[in-house]
DNA sequence: GTGCCTTTACGAAACAATTCGTATTTTTTA
DNA sequence: TAAAAAATACGAATTGTTTCGTAAAGGCAC
């Protein structure tokens, strides 16, 4: 798999959560969603999707009336791109430290604390 | 301070790096250094870090033959902010779900591990 | 089928990041 | 001090992202 692939721009990204949130879409219902929380044109919305499906972003199925895209890459999957490229680029590697400033200077609640717990011990016990 | 300043490009982050851990540097010093990974013209090395001037991003002392160029932000300033815009555009605010992805895709030493469950401890104390 | 509305394709403008060449200024040195 | 070398300023080409307008194609109602 392509490295690009994994690191979509800003305008890609939000397109993406759209369709991981609401399953497969049309330009349409991707570009109703959008327009509640930015303006822009239809068509914006439509090349920007063209793009995506010729990066291999997106697929789409042309069976229908309108075409029906749905992206490639699960959100896990992104975010683990996007994730690892950070830590290459801004923290030379360092796990930690990106883990500690996370937890550091973002609210966390108890459960997701426990939860972070419980796989730290269970790295402990496999290495 | 503003947000643009937390989030500089990839080819400024280099450069940062290079004063980060070098301290202030002249424009050739820095370009040196970045000959050793990659290959460029001088007067890019030397473009970008006008331009890093110019955004704020940079400091600069004109009193030498040369002048000497280093960092308004430290490195852990720089980090923050673009953890931050990872954890909002990737994320949505999620830091359990960072985190578990760093830790359970990353390599982390039995110190660091130690080192985060500590914190964790702290912040289930205080909250 | 004709007209209307939607969807699509695509060129191109606007903008930003990166790159480098050239010309000018400053410093060194012989 | 004059020539050579180094540093600087800056315009401009290149590349990539985002934006939109226009024109063509497709589907639907009558």
């Amino acid at each position: 798999m392509d490295k690009k692939l994994n690191k979509p721009t800003d305008a890609e990204l939000e397109i993406l959560h759209i369709l991981w949130t609401k399953g497969e879409s049309t330009v349409r219902e991707v570009h109703n969603e959008l327009s509640k929380v930015k303006e822009s044109a239809y068509t914006t919305t439509l090349k920007l999707m063209q793009i995506m499906l010729g990066k291999g972003l997106l697929r789409r199925n042309s069976n229908n009336k309108s075409h029906i895209y749905c992206p490639v890459f699960s959100e896990d999957d992104i975010q683990k791109g996007l994730l690892r490229k950070l830590m290459e680029t801004a923290y030379a590697g360092s796990t930690s430290k990106l883990v500690l400033q996370a937890l550091g200077n973002h609210k966390t609640s108890r459960e997701e604390l426990e939860e972070i717990k419980k796989l730290i011990i269970r790295l402990e016990k496999g290495s």
